[in-house]
DNA sequence: ATGCTTGCAAAAGGTTTGCATGTAG
DNA sequence: CTACATGCAAACCTTTTGCAAGCAT
């Protein structure tokens, strides 16, 4: 997936913010690894390839900012790390992906499921509470990690 | 909500572990305050009234001890701080509890729906992934918030 | 030129750990 | 008595911040 550079900086000026090319950098490394889940760390390892005199601090710049652009989105997984994604780009999507977290093996995969716009119809009517945005996590255990245990 | 000791002390002797004073006064601070998200410093904060000796590290232990035990929940929510709350006694009620938090003024509740258990077998039938546990946040603007925001 | 950005290193802040002492069983 | 548990302080580790130097516009 390519990096629009031109919706990139139109997003930037219209904050009175500059494109430099650690930022076109960091949200590329994010666009190349979709549903990769990235820490900070990952980001930078991935960053400094080719581009060794990027600091750490800048990769936690960016990605705040990028958050605060909505181009990537947010995960915990309660392991101390937070991570990142590039968000999806089809608005009607952005919030149907939710996340499968092994307790075995660690591995997270995500899956797509838009039930929950019923419960959020729910929750208005019922609490009175508007709902924006939701983050799911189930955790478990995947197909390998109950395979293997059948072994 | 009073804690059962004799049932936490055989619990804790079928790991080989000890019952103290400090792990009951943990344990009861949350069993009295149901629903309340407390961080490991407000169980601290708690926990010295009536026990000004403890040690904050000791705090720390006995809430991994008693997410072992699962005697109590961890909920985060990315804030910084990992939240702890007794579990539901009823099994089946356990894992329906949901929490909405609001973005404006970081209120959190609770809410119960029973609306993922389809989901989950969905899941195991289409990903043969094996759902033990689940969390979901929902975030939104609470009543409160949007009734100010409307003056 | 102006002022946003960066890199470095230091600081921050919640959580964990080492160790000598205390105590439950 | 013995092994587990505690308190204290230091260590950890991810993330944030201060500041002088570096760029984008």
């Amino acid at each position: 997936m390519a990096v629009d550079r031109e919706k990139f900086q139109k997003l930037l000026k219209e904050k009175g913010l500059k494109m430099t090319r650690q930022r076109l950098v960091v949200l590329e490394v994010l666009a190349e690894n979709p549903e990769q889940h990235l820490t900070a760390e990952d980001i930078y390892e991935r960053v400094k390839v080719e581009n060794p005199d990027i600091g750490l601090a800048t990769v936690y710049r960016t990605v705040q900012l990028l958050l605060e652009l909505e181009l990537i989105d947010r995960i915990n997984l309660d392991d101390g790390f937070i991570r990142y994604e590039i968000g999806s780009l089809d608005e009607e999507e952005h919030h149907r992906y939710h996340h499968l977290i092994c307790l075995r093996c660690g591995k997270v995969s995500a899956f797509q499921d838009d039930m929950l716009e019923a419960l959020e119809t729910g929750v208005k009517q019922a609490l009175g509470f508007q709902v924006v945005d939701h983050e799911v996590k189930l955790y478990g255990y995947c197909k390998d990690c109950l395979e293997k245990e059948h072994k």
